[in-house]
DNA sequence: TAATTTTTTGAAATGGATTTCATTTTGGAA
DNA sequence: TTCCAAAATGAAATCCATTTCAAAAAATTA
């Protein structure tokens, strides 16, 4: 017995009888194929159990419906912290491809330079690339905007910046957060995040844009201070916070932390020192990462829509790939106000 | 000016003044071709930029050496509730993948079904696949098992399945979890969880088993009791708990829910009824996900190892792969004692 | 040096779907 | 009924890397 060979194009055509190209055709809903061969040949590559070989597919459209998402899974793996807010986010996009009928392929760029990625797309192994996050390589991301290779990012959006990029207006989120915070009347005021991280930093930017307007106002007796962390983790913030309790300057009484996680982290530690919150600290995060809600107390937090932020890379990635260039946009964020602030 | 067209191997050959298959081989690292010839082909292969072009290669070799992982976005989407579980394991997934070269291909079974998900291998899109849980469509995997698709799954592990499954012990952890409790000396218990899943009934029984032994034992008074969920969200479990305190009945004094979500929601809800944890009730949750370290108070969980599970969960893809009939594995559990318990 | 073996190299076939362009068939007009 | 335009179909070329097999070159032996 011959051995069994997954059924071809040219094996179903000579099954019904019409050629190759016609097989081609009626799958792809030509034209310029009569209802009635399409219906037959439909019919018979069904029976037959036929699936297109995509590989071949693939080779002779040069498109290959095929988006590869850069997601840095390493980073969060050795915190064993991951923040959950960049998984909404894969979940976005995917769903907005799936609607596209794209498939996804998920890369990690711990395995490979930003440059090789970069050539995912010339080797036709995907159309364009999402980089979830900069990752700190903006330099690379750059580099690879002089390059024809369809991309964008979620990240920092600024004016300069030469690829297309898409993200919460991290400026405003900051302004939001702190103008909350002055009408709580708070006056010692702290920011928690790694400023390394350009969206980080637009975030603190907001906050102490909001803060020094304020200065004005009123008889200015605020008290701004940093804290700026390596990472996102949970550990380094609730250590980091540990410290400042311990410390001789006065404890602030307004805390804005730059991610969701690294809020909780500093509640924790706060009241490991027998602070409350929110009766000695106010504290707001951001992303508003679906545990925030449920955290003790819940988490008044900046809210960035992940729905809408997948369909806009998608959209603006497609623009890219047929040669237009998409500009950046910046999304609305939105104080979501619960106890603990 | 001609348009620019990316190299091609042929473009190569021609640079380098060797023939196709030469630069082929070269590329390959094949010992049929001098070490000099090689260097020199690699030279002018990276001087010009070229980039093998990989919907060829997949489409001669039959191995696309890609994967393709199913996971259920939008169960979680729908309640804004991720169990980060899943995507940690997502992250020892690709981690595992990455290590030996394969590619990821994300699928979401929202936008296909189970059935043509299969043709992803005949398609030649992919040559395996790891379902990321079973989704409540068991009866799908298993007509799927008759067809010839190498594919692996996260979920429960029984004899009888016709497929290779990769999952923690759900019956230990159950067990673990009771025993833990037991030790507490407490005697009221509840179980939370949807048992329409397998992986959860296990866990439920293995619980209900830790305390039917202890039942001999000890004086028996002890109640055990059930809350079946239709989701693992957050939200419902918050609402199901929020009415069993309201309720009649004796409120339990050991609970042990089949997530840390859904122990999270458990928590917040008895909380707010005035109930404190630990003292009036221990909980035990399951996964140890992030979060669970530190929230108020921390989780006791029932850890499984995502880094352990990723990597069996492809070697044994691997090897179904390769034709060889992989056997089911069960991942030892550990519990975590916090200050829940 | 001639003959033989071993090592390198290349021409052509292959994988499977799509597209171009020519050919056949059909429908309508004359 | 004949002829022309339009529609449907098919033969062959194409996409690009790999493999087979034959040929050429180099190394070895007689």
């Amino acid at each position: 017995m011959a051995i069994k060979r997954a059924k071809t194009m040219e094996d179903i055509a000579r099954l019904a009888n019409v050629s190759k190209p016609t097989v081609s055709r009626a799958l792809r809903n030509s034209p310029l194929v009569t209802e009635e061969t399409r219906r037959h040949v439909l019919d018979v590559a069904t029976k037959h159990g036929y699936v297109i070989n995509r590989n071949a597919q693939k080779l002779r459209e040069s498109r290959a419906n095929t988006i590869a998402v850069v997601l840095d899974f390493s980073s969060h793996r050795e915190n064993r912290i991951s923040d959950p807010f960049i998984f909404n986010l894969l979940a976005g996009v995917s769903e907005a491809l799936g609607q596209r009928d794209q498939d996804l392929l998920l890369c990690s760029p711990a395995h490979s330079s930003v440059e090789s990625l970069g050539s995912i797309t010339t080797s036709r192994g995907a159309d364009g690339i999402i980089f979830l996050g900069e990752g700190g390589r903006r330099d690379d991301l750059i580099a690879l905007a002089e390059r024809a290779v369809p991309f964008v990012v979620w990240g920092a959006v600024e004016k300069t910046l030469p690829y297309c990029a898409v993200g919460s207006d991290n400026f405003q989120g900051g302004f939001l957060a702190a103008k909350h915070l002055l009408d709580q009347g708070r006056s010692r005021f702290l920011f928690i995040g790694d400023t390394h991280h350009a969206e980080i930093n637009l975030r603190r930017q907001g906050f102490i844009k909001a803060l020094s307007e304020e200065m004005g106002a009123r008889a200015a007796n605020l008290v701004v201070s940093d804290m700026s962390l390596d990472d996102f983790s949970y550990g380094a913030s609730h250590r980091a916070a540990t410290e400042m309790v311990k410390g001789p300057r006065p404890v602030p009484d307004a805390i804005f932390a730059a991610s969701d996680t690294a809020a909780m982290a500093v509640i924790s530690a706060f009241r490991a020192a027998g602070l409350s919150v929110p009766e000695d600290v106010s504290v707001v995060g951001y992303n508003d990462i679906p545990a925030s809600e449920h955290f003790h107390p819940p988490l008044t937090s900046v809210r960035q829509d992940v729905h809408v932020a997948g369909a806009l890379l998608v959209e603006k990635l497609m623009l890219a790939i047929e040669g237009r260039s998409p500009q950046s946009t910046m999304l609305e964020t939105r104080l979501i106000v619960r106890a603990s602030s």
